[in-house]
DNA sequence: CTCCTTAACTAGACAGTGTCAAGTTAGAGT
DNA sequence: ACTCTAACTTGACACTGTCTAGTTAAGGAG
């Protein structure tokens, strides 16, 4: 049968949804590349053939995470009618998936600055790919409307703020775990931008 | 002389100062248990008498850095006149200590879940008033305000939201590694809210 | 002063981690 | 049929957190 095949064909792909699941299943720190290779059925020095170190992994996971999150902005967007609506409908894909996915969602934007030297640079460009994908998903969002301050970008600053804060802070929160008892909902927090002229 | 003294003394103490020096110098994930205790000057297992595991000392660290958050917005509201000169001074201290600490801030606020069942009934206190002392900094700097729409923590949620979000994604960022180029001040993206009448 | 109890700390071991060096095996190209 | 190369395995190393069993110091009771 071909699983006897030394060549495992897809190691790559395998070893970062196996990252996906550990992660989703245990938390940021459950994630080993040992287990990853234990759950895709190789030895555990098999990984350092796709990936220059741990470091490499976790970064085409995130890429990975940016993907299946720039999905899901696009479901919620679609059907939007008004540029309200449809800021409104990215934000709450924003905040949808990181209650759908709070580890992942962790994970990802761990800044993490101090091992970036050593991402591989194919992965280092996929991931800056990805997630350059989902801030123009935002950032079209916020491009019918009158910039903030006058400022280029100004409205892309607050809302990606506004929402990523309250992303972290009330969405992937333990239940209870912050000092306002129940938070509003985001529509009702979200301000109302004027549109261009 | 007294440091030949079997006893340490002050050991709990030393090793949350430990683990803040390695987090500072090498990131989050320079913190290691053996490594404090090897800096503190005493065996490897000397952390679990104050400490019941690697978690409960974390727990321990973040106690000690909201400290030192709240420290920082306190620092920066004197001398604040008006409620919005107030408010905006608390968030300048917020992204202050985020820029100045930045390894500290984002290690506070790990969402850390499922490990928080791990953590000392004790330790879990001290926390819990240190990081409420923090949020209670920032729920007085907008009592002033009209509740953003009509509804109890309005305004802190949203607040907070904003404040938070751009101290990840701007603040703490490394340099260039955020999509948009030079953001704006964040004295320009903080909405002016109304007065109570 | 002596004994005893208790808390603080040490020493050693264990499983698990990431990474490296060396071998092996499969599959493609000539 | 031969070789070459990439994919993978095996084994080792230092390091991690935690557990168990000693050891040592400090303080109180007789």
């Amino acid at each position: 049968m071909s699983k006897d095949k030394h060549h495992h064909g897809a190691l790559r792909e395998a070893l970062i949804a196996a990252g996906i699941e550990l992660m989703e299943a245990g938390g940021p720190a459950a994630l080993s590349l040992r287990k990853c290779a234990a759950r895709a059925g190789v030895s555990h020095a098999a990984p350092a053939h796709h990936f220059n170190g741990i470091v490499s992994l976790k970064a085409a996971i995130m890429a990975r995470s940016f993907r299946m999150f720039t999905e899901t902005m696009r479901t919620h967007r679609a059907g939007a009618g008004t540029p309200r609506a449809r800021l409104l409908a990215i934000c709450e894909g924003y905040l949808a998936f990181a209650r759908r996915h709070r580890a992942l969602f962790q994970f990802m934007f761990q800044p993490f600055a101090e091992d970036r030297a050593q991402i591989n640079a194919p992965v280092m460009a996929e991931l800056e790919a990805h997630s350059g994908a989902a801030f123009q998903e935002l950032a079209e969002a916020c491009a019918p409307f009158e910039p903030v301050a006058g400022q280029a970008g100004g409205t892309e600053a607050l809302v990606w703020s506004l929402v990523h804060g309250y992303a972290m802070l009330f969405a992937t929160a333990p239940e209870g775990g912050t000092p306002i008892g129940t938070p509003p909902d985001f529509a009702d927090i979200l301000p109302d931008f004027p549109l261009k002229k």
